[in-house]
DNA sequence: TCTTTACACCTAGTTATTCTTAGTATAGAG
DNA sequence: CTCTATACTAAGAATAACTAGGTGTAAAGA
């Protein structure tokens, strides 16, 4: 994974995580990572801070808890998130059929 | 198409439609707005630049022309950039695999 | 014991690149 | 004679992922 690829499709990914379970970040960075089979290995300040942006946007909810002695913020899919993933789904689907039809080769013959 | 969906895959596609035979630059927004059915309609600014871009790094070649008192441009891929096209398209496979396997885990959301 | 690694979180600043805006110029249609 | 399409260009704004650095606890291992 280089370069900017990921940029515009990061939110698409967490939420469709999130919309498995709640989950607490790092486990969200793990599990990209294996749902992906480590395509998406993630550094945190990236993962933190699109979950950040995501609950102030409210699409998702967070609640502290304290784990073995370690602090986590559980992250939750809120309605609007649920309904931005069924959005971003959509524009994906559209993107990279797209794509695809670029890839193909012309059905037009060339006229250059 | 909105946000920064493209970014990081906009060198894939304009090497991919140039690789069907040398073009000048409103004939590349032309074909990649044909081919992907509208979905890529881009701002002039933004091929230019990816298209010099792409030519300072070696990936494409130009040349001037005046067809019917229009000066035109015409790029042509380069040893580079067929390279570099592979490689791409590559990428762009193993992204597009990596979303779908990350999307497959959550189900969509009811339509019905 | 002391160091390293894994867990778990965070922010500030940099970078890359697309988009916006604005400009030049010719040809052809109305 | 103006408006639209063609054809190219550059500067600056905006966005968001990455880099690099930081906090602290728990467990493994040398």
């Amino acid at each position: 994974m280089r370069g900017q690829a990921l940029k515009g499709h990061l939110d698409l990914l967490l939420l469709a995580v999130l919309s498995d379970g709640a989950m607490h970040g790092y486990a969200v960075i793990d599990d990209l990572r294996e749902r992906s089979d480590d395509t998406f290995d993630l550094p945190e300040g990236t993962v933190y801070r699109a979950l950040h942006r995501l609950e102030s946007g409210g699409y998702l909810s967070s609640e502290w808890s304290v784990v073995q002695g370690r602090r986590r913020r559980t992250y939750r899919l809120t309605d609007r998130g649920r309904g931005a993933l069924g959005e971003q789904r959509r524009a994906w689907g559209e993107f990279s059929d797209a794509v695809a039809s670029v890839l193909k080769g012309s059905p037009w013959p060339s006229t250059s």
